[in-house]
DNA sequence: TAGGTGAAACCTGTCTGACAGGTTTGGGGG
DNA sequence: CCCCCAAACCTGTCAGACAGGTTTCACCTA
């Protein structure tokens, strides 16, 4: 893990720093040293630690705050988001490469959901996507809707891996999703969109995952349609 | 993209380079601004444009060296693999959860790649199961090569993303690997991961979707098994 | 004229010292 | 025993400096 650009002083620090946690087997919410300790413990100058932060900032391996000393961080998706959007704005990703990720992801993520949810989550889940219904007049507000139910749907798969996965494509879709939406401008082909995800709650809350992945599967077919239609080739 | 803890200079001095990227529409390999440059027009200190420097290649989205000026980055997994060991070793995800995605990915991975490889693909794969029957008595040297087959596969799938999936979850596999190798301690039990592989390889050489998948599916079943068999639970 | 070469200009990496705020802590007073 | 406040601590940002590494371009050579 701190083999990372060891040449520079920066890149030694950042590898001391992760060090630091590992060895001392430090947990989210653990405070590191201050900036001055550690640039008198590593023999460099304050700088030097400030960029090393920064690094593991923007991979949210550390958390910064002013006034605060630096604390381990909870993984989160923020990083990947902007990765993602990096790949997809310079063209070395495209949508339907996305799309079929997330089919081959969120199939299994349904699946696995439909078995482990809690009642609250199922709750949680149906609730996503009757407000998806309700606010089908409202892009904006449906599309957060969409988003979280996807991302409930990953949480409910108690594997925290997935939802980082998921989480790290909101970002993009934020950015693509009002395309596919255009693509169904007639209100039967919008009703259709808001049918199949209430099919998907249901069949998690009916815990039956054969039904939920086929449902989820049919979702991904309907909305890279939509994408085809709005011309994303 | 450009919200990030738009609160401080830093925040919003990364925000300012990345709007500069996607609306200069730069290209990876594409030069930005110097830092002097950049400080000026932001009216910021050279110390905050570095360190957004820093954040941003911690990221991958830019990439830094001495002397030349900082230049826009291929996505890379570098730092999704950091990302993954630190929420393995803070327990916040556990090994059996990274088989599971894996198992998903990869089982997609296998079929996109038997259906859409290059021969030159179809060599380097088999070349690679080649190797590790080959190198059977070396550990280390095995275990590149496992690695090296799982990437080749990714590639294979001409879908960049899951070669950044696959990538994100190497370095965590360099530091597990050689568990689940010593729970398989028999010469029939590793013969038979080595057989699995060649299985694999042979059936996205003989462009077999449903086989390549079936024996992809099967690799896993062996290598849970072997992972709960050291004691992974 | 084509090509090479070397100095100047440019650029990043690191250091030092300084100061404005935000946060934590410990002691003293009620 | 609790509360409050000042001191100590800590991060965010700035300016200036200097050691190298890189690019550029005019000039000289063949």
């Amino acid at each position: 893990m701190e083999q990372v650009g060891a040449t520079s002083l920066v890149g030694t620090t950042i590898g001391a720093i992760s060090r630091h946690i590992r060895e001392n087997v430090l947990m989210p919410g653990d405070k590191l040293p201050s900036e001055a300790i550690l640039s008198k413990e590593l023999n460099v100058s304050r700088t030097v630690v400030r960029e090393a932060f920064r690094s593991l900032a923007a991979m949210r391996i550390i958390e910064l705050a002013t006034g605060k000393r630096a604390t381990v961080a909870q993984i989160d998706h923020g990083a990947m988001s902007l990765m993602i959007e990096h790949g997809v704005h310079t063209e070395q990703i495209n949508i339907q490469q996305i799309y079929d990720v997330r089919r081959t992801i969120e199939t299994r993520i349904v699946t696995l959901a439909a078995i482990r949810r809690s009642d609250a989550e199922a709750t949680d889940i149906l609730a996503l996507a009757a407000a998806m219904r309700a606010d089908v007049g409202e892009a904006a507000k449906l599309m957060e809707h969409d988003l979280a139910f996807h991302m409930a749907l990953a949480r409910a798969s108690r594997n925290p891996v997935y939802v980082l996965i998921v989480g790290a494509f909101q970002g993009i879709t934020r950015q693509t999703w009002p395309m596919g939406w255009k693509s169904r401008p007639t209100q039967a082909s919008r009703d259709l969109m808001i049918a199949t995800h209430l099919d998907i709650a249901r069949a998690v809350v009916a815990s039956d995952p054969q039904q939920a992945a086929a449902s989820m599967s049919l979702h991904f077919d309907e909305s890279v349609r939509a994408l085809l239609t709005a011309g994303m080739s």
